[in-house]
DNA sequence: GCCAGAAAGCGAAACGATTCGCGCAAAACC
DNA sequence: GGTTTTGCGCGAATCGTTTCGCTTTCTGGC
């Protein structure tokens, strides 16, 4: 590999010359033309171990999240990359499969790492592990999704509990008032906002709760199938659900369908997420819709802010779900 | 941030004995308790700048691919990570949204930002293209589920062309002569090889060939879906449809459920990946699943002995997929 | 108690860039 | 034409490690 030396001496100036050119300063015509020769015949390219250990920055950011197998998941993270891209950074992405000590070790393995920022979707972690690994090195980090409770920074959440509010309102507007709900772990912030959501909205339309119609449940297919047949199994069973999540929504139209359940004639279903699959139903299924690349972009931008120096106070953005069709 | 330098003097040794400690040295008793008390004390971690800079490497493993958002993908990837991060390596992730531009763009982001090794899930780029940005660093690169025509190195592909005509086949035993196939792009190996087992099992047992029957298109869920209503619009409907993408596959099931089509009985479906939901429908929808984790882990370990100093000539291993429920 | 050999520590030289301050030459001004 | 201003180029220091070769200190066998 040619170093920048090799450059200088071939082309006949001094290696600060070429360090000059390469970052954009002012070099005389005639050395610009000598120096691209230079380094098109050595074919350099700067190092950039010795630039980072130099200007101390990596410019890569850390991406730490819970899974990449769901679609959400999958499009905030291609979101993300694509803006710190456009800015010059590049994303050192790591999975830790919702497993609380992979959780902890990855957030240690990007930090010692040398990453610039961080954007993190948390789960497990509390708030004093966070800053017992993040304090010394002082970088920016944006959560994303999720929050830990107590640690400030940065956040781009979305607004769960109102999406589910006003989706439930219309499944009760639509005359319903036996509505049952899918959803995730109750330990998982995102499940709890979006329950409380289910709950506000009966309370608000005088709907009595009933707790055999609230299933709550890992974020997976499996959950949706069960809880089908969960219900359908009740002496009292629910004219419509609600699901707050894509993987159960899947599950619960396919074991519903299986069982000859008309949909929406026998049960009327509102899912959430993955919007271009279920518009394509015929009839449309509606879904609350995330905006998954809205949030990658804001997330980044935030990062990327105070990457350029911004101090100001620690911000957090809700973001408004769609409800589709709407 | 506090550097090797003042753990050395706070210690009371030299530097190149804290180094010596840090990499698992020889180091006298008192002197381990005196160097691990003056790095807790300080906080102290190794600038990895500094460490990349000198050993010339990173630890790092650059993943490109064309996207995210499949669950494919995402659990190639994830078994990919967490073998890479069992060695101690970590996966800087680049996704080019199967853009050329953009494929370029990012292998050259990848090769220019110090990454040990590649993994790469090429789409468009042409051999010469990928020798140029690829030959004076003199990465490993390992290709995975497709491979650019000319370029040699270790690569894992599944055996698609005996997977998808074992399954034409297990359809045309059951009796069906009529059998469509909804598959991805042509100008993409692994549909063209699917399409290629399709076409061997129809000859191999005598039926001809009907390229009405044939349809080509995006990896999406609305390929499957429009697929449904042209295949049905037929003169004379298929009646077994093999497709070759989870996405299609789920678009094909949601058009022919909302005509009343039944299945299998008025239409027998045999889908690809996503083995976990298909086979929890009942009836269960057989799919070939590819082997994504053991994908995974077969690209990382090619790399992991790679990087170990293996120069062996390039490996190329096709991985079996499996025909489930078997 | 001596000496050889092993173990542990030390200083200094890399790794390959960026950057600072200084000097020289060309341009600009009157 | 002399003097100031500006523009470029240069050398040297620096970033924080690892590593090499050498010296010092231990250890153990006689």
């Amino acid at each position: 590999m040619a170093t920048i030396k090799d450059v200088a001496r071939m082309a006949g100036v001094s290696i600060s010359t070429i360090s000059k050119y390469m970052n954009g300063g002012n070099v005389r015509p005639e050395n610009v033309q000598a120096i691209r020769e230079a380094i098109a015949a050595l074919d350099y390219r700067a190092n950039p171990f010795a630039r980072n250990l130099k200007i101390q920055r990596s410019r890569s950011i850390g991406i730490l999240l819970p899974d990449m197998t769901a679609p959400f998941y999958g499009t905030v993270v291609m979101a993300l990359d694509k803006t710190l891209r456009e800015q010059g950074y590049h994303s050192l992405i790591s999975v830790y499969g919702s497993n609380y000590g992979l959780e902890r070790d990855n957030l240690r393995f990007l930090i010692t790492n040398g990453i610039d920022g961080l954007v993190y979707i948390p789960e497990d972690i509390t708030c004093d592990e966070f800053y017992e690994l993040t304090a010394s090195i002082g970088i920016p980090t944006v959560q994303v999704d999720r929050v830990i409770p107590g640690v400030s920074g940065d956040a781009v959440l979305v607004d769960n509990s109102e999406a589910v509010y006003q989706a439930v309102s219309r499944l009760i507007e639509k005359g319903h008032d036996r509505i049952a709900i899918i959803t995730g772990p109750k330990s998982v912030l995102t499940a709890k906002e979006r329950l409380g959501g289910y709950l506000r909205a009966l309370s608000d339309h005088g709907i009595l709760f009933d707790d055999e119609l609230v299933i709550s449940d890992q974020n997976a297919f499996a959950t949706g199938y069960r809880g089908c047949e969960t219900l359908l199994g009740l002496a009292d069973p629910p004219t419509a659900v609600f699901t707050t999540n894509y993987d159960i929504t899947i599950g619960l139209i396919t074991a519903a369908r299986e069982r000859g359940v008309r949909i929406p004639e026998d049960m009327d279903i509102f899912g959430f997420d993955c919007v271009d699959v279920c518009t394509m139903m015929r009839p449309p299924l509606p879904v609350v819709h995330q905006p998954e690349v809205e949030i990658g972009q804001t997330a980044a931008n935030y990062l990327i802010e105070r990457l350029g120096g911004y101090d100001g106070p620690p911000r957090t953005t809700r973001l408004k779900c769609r409800l589709a069709p709407e």
